[in-house]
RNA sequence: GGCUGGAUGGCAGAGUGGUCAUGCAGCGGACUGCAACUCCGUUAACGCCGGUUCGAUUCCGACUCCAGCCUCCA
């Protein structure tokens, strides 16, 4: 039985979807006008997971995820560039693209950008209008009218009364109360813009997410999630939105992931303290970093630096290297084996991937074990064991790869030598045949100063290359 | 200041009222020409102070420290 930590209620509860067997999931997703940074990653990869395990429990999932593709950073960015806004998005979602395809992050099944929804963004602000809940100010903003919504502040455990002692009040407000915040904000007429029944302008940020996942999955759906940063007041203003609008309730199941740190502190843009998915492609593979992400609970904030990475290297490592070997594709799927159990219940258990994890490694283990065992079956059963391994592995988006090539793959830019590596391996197995372990070991010693680590085995030598960013 | 969440062995990171997390590293052994890989065994932890309990790292309370949100942010 799975059980999700629902933020509305900090506690984990029983997920039980709308529709029996459905799984309708909206996800904040990214504000296009930079390289995505570890941090976006992280949110990426926690709910890809999250996504891929409902599907894997039977769960039939409609996937939502948008893309903010007008909003002030952007315009001033592309502004500052001296470009059209939509070619500084659109660069930017297909460098994201990229990125997400890079670390095995499938994509969402509507991936919805708010230029194309500004209807549906109007129509519920007129909405918003006709009931009450907002109002236009006299340069044409429209303002949503927090203390109209008796539930505002909920979600994020917000009291309105101290919102409002603390809340800025600027000179010359056009809001009627410091609390409200804009649905539409107006527009000169050189300035990107649409027309509206209130001039024109341009969407806020937060209304986007309620016209597109109402629009997409409903009133009502399951899950909601972003990062915990969005928890207020992005989501707060969604919710009293959402709900004011439409008059049902909206997502049943808020789930917020953890930030990446750096040095303790949040990796963000404004902080500056991020390194783009790019960047640590260029010093590890792709899995790794995937690795490093799904190694920690993702509501656990998760520390960011060049040792966690070649831990996680390690780690991964040593779940390859128990595949090497083993014909994968024509063994048996083991099915409701113990690992597997293990597996579900973590999983189960709020989407517990270190947990789940450790069910991998027990189960490399076996494999590890049969095979050597001697067994007249030893093979097949190993085989099978590693074909479970990799579906499992597959689950969390790891492990899909050869495994001979991840263990002898470098970063980006290595600038590893196949070649060279084999040639002097083979020099090294004629040495070793000629007992001359003298060169034998000169050789390996070459090799260890390129961060090749040779395994001699019954059958001869293989290699694998020994991460080590941090020294880089 | 308000609201969240956290403090676990050398590092990373789960979890549990009394018995194994897991990975890396360490130690002993098997294997190996020596190693590596692998296997077997093994050391080692629960911020601080009280309380509940036969027994608490796990529950409750205080304290200290850390982080996130309260302003754009995944």
């Amino acid at each position: 039985m799975l059980t999700i930590y629902n933020t509305l209620t900090r506690k984990k509860e029983k997920f039980q979807p709308i529709d029996a067997g459905k799984v309708r999931m909206y996800v904040c997703g990214l504000t296009t006008y930079d390289y995505a940074h570890i941090g976006h990653a992280r949110m990426l990869v926690a709910f890809d997971v999250i996504q891929r395990y409902l599907r894997y429990s039977g769960l039939d999932v409609e996937y939502v995820r948008n893309i903010t593709d007008i909003d002030d950073k952007i315009l001033k960015r592309a502004s500052e560039n001296g470009e059209y806004f939509a070619d500084l998005t659109e660069r930017f979602i297909a460098a994201t693209h990229e990125d997400e395809a890079s670390l095995f992050i499938q994509r969402p099944d509507q991936e919805p950008r708010a230029t194309a929804h500004i209807a549906d963004i109007v129509a519920m602000i007129e909405r918003l209008v006709e009931q009450d809940y907002a109002y236009r100010a006299e340069n044409g903003d429209v303002y949503f009218s927090v203390k109209q919504f008796k539930n505002y502040g909920h979600l994020s455990n917000k009291n309105v009364e101290e919102l409002l002692a603390g809340a800025r009040i600027d000179i010359g407000e056009l809001k009627r109360d410091p609390r409200d915040f804009a649905l539409w904000k107006s527009a000169s007429d050189e300035d990107v813009g649409w027309d509206s029944p209130w001039g024109y302008g341009r969407p806020g940020w937060h209304i986007e997410c309620s016209a597109m996942s109402t629009c997409c999955l409903g009133d009502t759906f399951d899950i909601h999630g972003g990062g915990s940063d969005l928890m207020f007041p992005h989501h707060e203003n969604e919710i009293a939105q959402s709900e004011a609008a439409t008059g049902q309730s909206f997502a049943r199941y808020w789930m917020h992931n953890g930030p990446v740190r750096v040095d303790n502190e949040k990796m963000s843009k404004s902080l500056g303290n991020f390194f783009t998915i790019r960047d640590v492609l260029k010093k590890y593979p792709a899995e790794v970093i995937r690795y490093l992400l799904v190694s920690s609970h993702y509501r656990s904030p998760i520390n960011y630096s060049d040792q966690g990475l070649d831990q996680a290297a390690a780690a991964l490592g040593r779940l390859y290297t128990a595949l090497r070997d083993h014909d994968v594709t024509s063994a048996k799927d083991l099915a409701n084996s113990r690992f597997e159990k293990a597996f579900q219940a973590a999983m189960d258990d709020d989407f517990n991937t270190p947990e789940a994890m450790s069910a991998l490694f027990d189960l490399a283990r076996e494999c590890n074990r049969v095979a050597k065992s001697g067994e007249a079956d030893a093979e097949q059963r190993a085989a099978q064991l590693a074909r479970l391994l990799v579906r499992l592995g597959g689950v969390l988006g790891l492990l899909q790869g050869d495994a001979e090539t991840f263990l002898q793959s470098g970063s980006a830019d290595a600038g590893i030598d196949a070649d060279a590596i084999d040639a002097l391996v083979a020099q090294r197995r004629q040495a070793r045949a000629d007992k001359n372990w003298a060169l034998a070991d000169e050789i390996r010693d070459k090799l260890t100063a390129m961060d090749v680590v040779v395994e001699d085995g019954a059958d001869g030598s293989r290699w694998r290359i020994e991460r080590h960013g941090s020294d880089k």
